[in-house]
Formats: structure tokens, C-alpha cells, sequence
DNA sequence: CTTCATGCAAAAAATTTGCATTTTG
DNA sequence: CAAAATGCAAATTTTTTGCATGAAG
């Protein structure tokens, strides 16, 4: 429930249940993007290749899109910064500090939101909070 | 106050409060933006050549970049999608399409949103909520 | 007349693609 | 085995930078 951690059975069912094959290199990338919380291509690059050298970082794009689009991962575009790819089943409201950039979930209710929406139907929603952390606050 | 037509004195105070000088170029890109609402880097460079053909990519990235550090532009990065400008006096929820990918403004209160936050100070909320509109629902 | 903006070309960064090889189901 | 994924190198796309020239305050 915190998304920390997730065992490789969790993960491979994520796959499995998409038709999509199960590698060595995806649960790579699914249990650190899990294990992290939000990740960007280059910070999962970086992690990634310290247990597995040779991973090439065009597969990285070629998973991270298709995960994307079989609703595996989830990508959180953020004001002046790197997107990040959080996996779906957490999916939450964010927190940005903007002065340390720390990336905080929120468990918000969104129907105070919704209410009375007529728009059209509504698939997600995506709420991110910008601002300046409490620890960066009591530093200045 | 729907965004379009801002006459050019506006738009020359904008720049001028934030000490940047006024140039045609400035002038056009804010012109732009406010009459159609949001645009991404490419669309505006299509449009913005049409009345003036010299301009360079290189002027409007700079431009951009520095009327969002300066609170003139704001910035929406949205999931699957390039990123869009919009005026900052406009700053709104947003509604998008993901079907046709048209983006509407909504007008939301936030303030259910912030009740009990006390993660740090807030300087900015985005909201946007991904769907399929009403007149892609009944083309169905 | 000083500071800043523009435009060009070149450089750098980010992302995508084609294809031979390997792995998965 | 057939279908799909990997990794490499190359191509493409996107964004940034340096610098000479021109415009704004």
C-alpha cells in the first residue's frame, strides 16, 4: 500500500495480465519506479544499470511507452521539470516542492471536484499542488 | 476575461512590469497565446510566421522560457501530449478531450481541495481532468 | 549610449527507428 | 517454433547556446 516494495510476482502479474512479456529488464524498471515512488528516464537509467550494465537506454523508452499505454505506469508531467513515471496502482496527487523538488503523494478525495462536472465523462484526474515544502520553509 | 483579445497596451504592461522590453516578436507571441487559449511551441511558430515570417525558433523558445520564469506565461504539460502555453492572468483547470484533444477551461474552486493541507505553503494548484467530451461521447 | 533581444548556425539533448540477434510463451 | 523484446547504431526531433547585429529604454 505505501508502493514501496512490491514482490516480483506482483509485478509479472502486471504484465502478464496485459499480454506482455515478462523480461528481466521490465521488472527491472517496474520494481524500481515501485521501490522509488517517481522516477524519470534518466534517474531510472542511472539506478538501473548499477545492477544490470547493459540494459540499452532505448529499450527503456520502448518499455516506458508501452507501459504507459497498457495503463502500467503512470506519467506525471511536472512545470520545469523532467517527466516522471509512477506505477499506476499508486497512482496519487502530488506535492511539488519547488524549491528541493521532493515529489509528495497526497491521498485527496476528488469528488468535491466532480461535483457537478458536465464536460463529459471523466476517465482521471490529475491534481498537483506546487509549492514550498515545510522542511524548506523552516530552512530560510 | 474570456481570454481573447487582449489589445496590445495589456499585453505591453505585462512585459513592462516585469522589466522586459517590448518587441513585436513579444507582442505577437502573447497576442497569440491569449486569442487561442493554449498552444504548444510548434503551433505557435506555424501561426506566428504567418503575419511574420523572420522570426526565429530560437526567439520564441528564449521568449517563452523567460515569460514563464516571469509569471506571464504559464506552463501545461499535459500526459501524451506536448506541452501548451497559456496567459498566466487566465490560469485555469483544465478539461481534456483524449479523444479529439481539445482542451476547455474550467473554472474550479479549489479551496475543498487545500482544507487540512499542511504539507507547506501553496503558490499554485493544477487540476486536470482527462476524458472524453460531450460531443465525442455522442459521435459514438 | 548602454543594455538587452534577435536571428543564425552550430551544438547538445532527448527520443525514435530499423534491423540482426536473442528470449519468451 | 512463432511472436515479441533486446541492444546497438543511426536518424530524427527537440531544445539550447554563442555570437554578431540591431532595437529598446
Amino acid at each position: 500500500m505505501e508502493g514501496i516494495g512490491h514482490d516480483y510476482e506482483f509485478l509479472e502479474n502486471m504484465l502478464a495480465k496485459k499480454n506482455l512479456k515478462v523480461t528481466p529488464q521490465r521488472l527491472q524498471i517496474l520494481a524500481l519506479i515501485g521501490q522509488f515512488g517517481h522516477l524519470d528516464i534518466d534517474e531510472l537509467y542511472a539506478k538501473i544499470t548499477k545492477d544490470y550494465p547493459y540494459i540499452s537506454l532505448a529499450t527503456i523508452y520502448k518499455n516506458i511507452s508501452i507501459m504507459v499505454e497498457n495503463d502500467i505506469l503512470n506519467e506525471i508531467k511536472i512545470a520545469q521539470e523532467k517527466t516522471k513515471y509512477e506505477l499506476s496502482t499508486n497512482a496519487h496527487a502530488h506535492f511539488i516542492c519547488t524549491n528541493c523538488k521532493k515529489i509528495e503523494d497526497l491521498n485527496i478525495d476528488v469528488n468535491c471536484i466532480l461535483e457537478g462536472f458536465d464536460k463529459g465523462s471523466v476517465a482521471y484526474v490529475n491534481i498537483q499542488i506546487y509549492g514550498t515544502c515545510n522542511a524548506c520553509q523552516t530552512k530560510k
